[in-house]
RNA sequence: GGUCUGUUGGUGAAGUGGCUUAACACACCACCCUCUCAAGGUGGCAUUCACGGGUUCGAAACCCGUACAGACUACCA
């Protein structure tokens, strides 16, 4: 086709556009930042949640831009309406903010490179492929759906690459009067690419995580707008990135493969390339292998989850970042009084291979963050995420806030910090003795009851001898003394060398007290605990014991 | 089938040709400390880096082949 009868071409399928590619150009100028500032972004569809993988990723995109002095925006990719619901928007947003991830620009908070919504740059797109036209670079193709899964059985059967290129892409070299003749008969219509490229020629794409890659140049005419008028994926990423001026396109590497693709429509539009960056998936095992987190199956791929949960978000931002930096973890150990964004991520400390999403390991990252808390943050975040998820629990929590208070607080002042809790849900649970209410219900339901211990003693052990003044040094030596004045031994290994001289020792009328008291047999600092009850809930529990043991 | 990318203990990984007798962390096991638990301490957990060949004085690292795994192969992103 002649250059006259590809611009007629042109402003036939395009009537409605008419402003030209320079008009855009001028509209978003190159952005005023410093030398090396990155500007990243995050492109989500409206599902109206964010799944771990792009969490991870919007991660990233924050932490780079931050980091070098950039800019992060958002934008939400909805040119295909199956993906969208309602509100689904809000989701996002709301969910990254819960994990303190705010974009510089977005549909929310705006920004100079606007619309941030794909859905409202139909016409830009169009511009640009109105011109892609006129030069010869792309065409509408009327194939139906049909004649095009005939194609792929064919290139299937015979073990050839599959997709609409060379002589199956039959369309390319249609005359305009065959194309007038399709639209007059109201033929539906996508515009492809016209390839220029060639599978024989090898070319090579520099990225940032993954290192060299070659690939065979792309020579596929693959779909640029759909026949509703609406971009690909494609076709909207080049044109987008290159408009707002992303440098570092931070992405999964299930989009590795399209790569070619990409470059060429950069090249063909005659665009500066970005740096691209490749993000490992993050993996889950299965019965059946190994294979990426899914948000349908796994529970845990959704962001939702650690909020129900009660793993809080700075400790799975912790996790983020361990597996986004292997050296990450080792440096956050030496710098624990550091922030996470005190550290300098880069891209060669980036997993190529596939990263598996440890539950344990967070779990353990949990455990150290509220061993790190004081006992009155770890009420305030407690009594915020049972107010969200059990409302009982949170009016239990506001009336027993001193005590609480207290008991969370045990054993914190040393340098080696219990840990024991590694979600809010854990609080109500291991700390259900410190409260009257829930220790009543309970009532030794924790306990397995194989062994009835010697009520009387223990009674007259709180009642003669218990002093809740005193240091723990002096109540531990008054125990043993208590307990060598009533035959047993005064330490287990005493204990051990002669059994027989002895009914047992004083870990045994530890034990007893503490099965009393707190309806388990294990439990922080016991005389901590004592205390904080004081002696007349003391010896109301010793009741309820013996109630207990009779029944 | 094709195209890419990987493969270092149970897990995440460090490693860029001699400092590797393979770091560190999680998990697990044992012992120590100890009134229980948690924490902490000590030690164990890859005689070897998927396998086979090559290059080299020297390879987990470089090259080739094989096997396995993952991603992609849409008018989805």
């Amino acid at each position: 086709m002649e250059l006259k009868e590809r611009e007629e071409l042109a402003e036939l399928l395009f009537p409605n556009i008419k402003h030209d590619r320079d008009y855009y150009e001028k509209m978003y100028p190159e952005r005023n930042l410093k030398d090396g500032a990155m500007v990243t972004r995050f492109g989500p569809s409206p599902t109206g949640f964010v799944h771990m993988g792009s969490l991870f990723g919007s991660f990233c995109d924050f932490v780079f831009a931050k980091q070098s002095g950039g800019v992060f925006f958002l934008r939400i990719e909805d040119t295909d309406q199956k993906r969208s619901i309602e509100n689904g928007v809000e989701g996002i947003f709301k969910d990254l903010d819960a994990f303190d991830i705010k974009p510089n620009e977005s549909s929310i908070v705006g920004g100079k490179y606007g619309p941030y919504i794909q859905s409202e740059r139909t016409e830009i797109y169009q511009t640009y492929v109105k011109d892609l036209i006129r030069q010869g670079f792309a065409y509408p193709c009327f194939m139906s759906e049909e004649e095009i899964n005939e194609i792929r059985q064919e290139q299937e059967l015979s073990k050839i690459k599959i997709g609409i290129y060379g002589h199956y892409a039959v369309d390319r070299d249609l005359s305009l009067n065959e194309i007038k003749e399709n639209l007059d008969k109201g033929l539906e219509y996508v515009i492809r690419l016209k390839s220029p490229g060639n599978a024989k020629n090898e070319i090579e794409v520099m990225d940032c995580i993954k290192g060299k890659m070659k690939f065979p140049e792309h020579d596929m005419d693959t779909v640029l707008l759909k026949k509703d008028g609406t971009p690909t994926y494609h076709l909207a990423h080049v044109i987008d990135d290159h408009l707002m001026h992303t440098t570092h396109v931070i992405r999964g590497d299930e989009w590795v493969a399209s790569l070619p693709l990409h470059v060429q429509l950069f090249q063909i539009l005659g665009f500066k390339m970005p740096h691209y960056a490749h993000t490992a998936p993050i993996t889950k095992k299965d019965e059946g292998g190994i294979r990426k987190l899914s948000k349908r199956k796994d529970p845990e791929a959704k962001v939702s989850y650690y909020d129900e949960v009660g793993i809080p978000i700075e400790a799975v931002k912790l996790y983020l970042a361990t597996i986004l930096n292997s050296n990450f973890e080792e440096w956050y150990l030496n710098n624990q009084d550091k922030k996470i964004e005190d550290f300098t991520f880069s891209f060669d400390k980036m997993a190529i291979g596939g990263t598996l999403f440890d539950l344990d390991k967070l779990g353990n990252i949990s455990k150290t963050y509220f061993s790190r808390k004081s006992g009155e943050e770890v009420f305030k975040e407690t009594l915020e995420y049972a107010k969200k998820f059990d409302k009982d629990y949170a009016r239990i929590l506001e009336e027993n806030k001193e005590d609480m208070e207290k008991f969370l607080n045990i054993e914190k002042d040393s340098d080696r910090p219990r840990k024991d809790i590694s979600k809010y849900s854990d609080v109500k649970e291991e700390f259900s003795y410190a409260i009257d209410e829930l220790f009543y219900k309970e009532n030794y339901s924790k306990y397995d009851g194989n062994k009835k211990f010697d009520v009387s003693l223990i009674r007259s052990y709180v009642q003669d001898v218990l002093d809740l003044e005193v240091s723990n040094e002096k109540w531990f030596d008054d125990i043993k003394e208590f307990a060598l004045k009533n035959g047993y031994a005064s330490s287990p290994k005493e204990y051990k060398q002669n059994p027989n001289n002895f009914k047992g020792h004083v870990g045994d009328i530890c034990e007893a007290l503490r099965v009393m008291v707190t309806g388990r047999t294990k439990s922080p600092d016991l005389f901590s605990i004592v205390k904080i009850l004081g002696k007349n809930r003391v010896l109301e529990r010793i009741n309820r014991y013996e109630n207990f043991i009779e029944k």
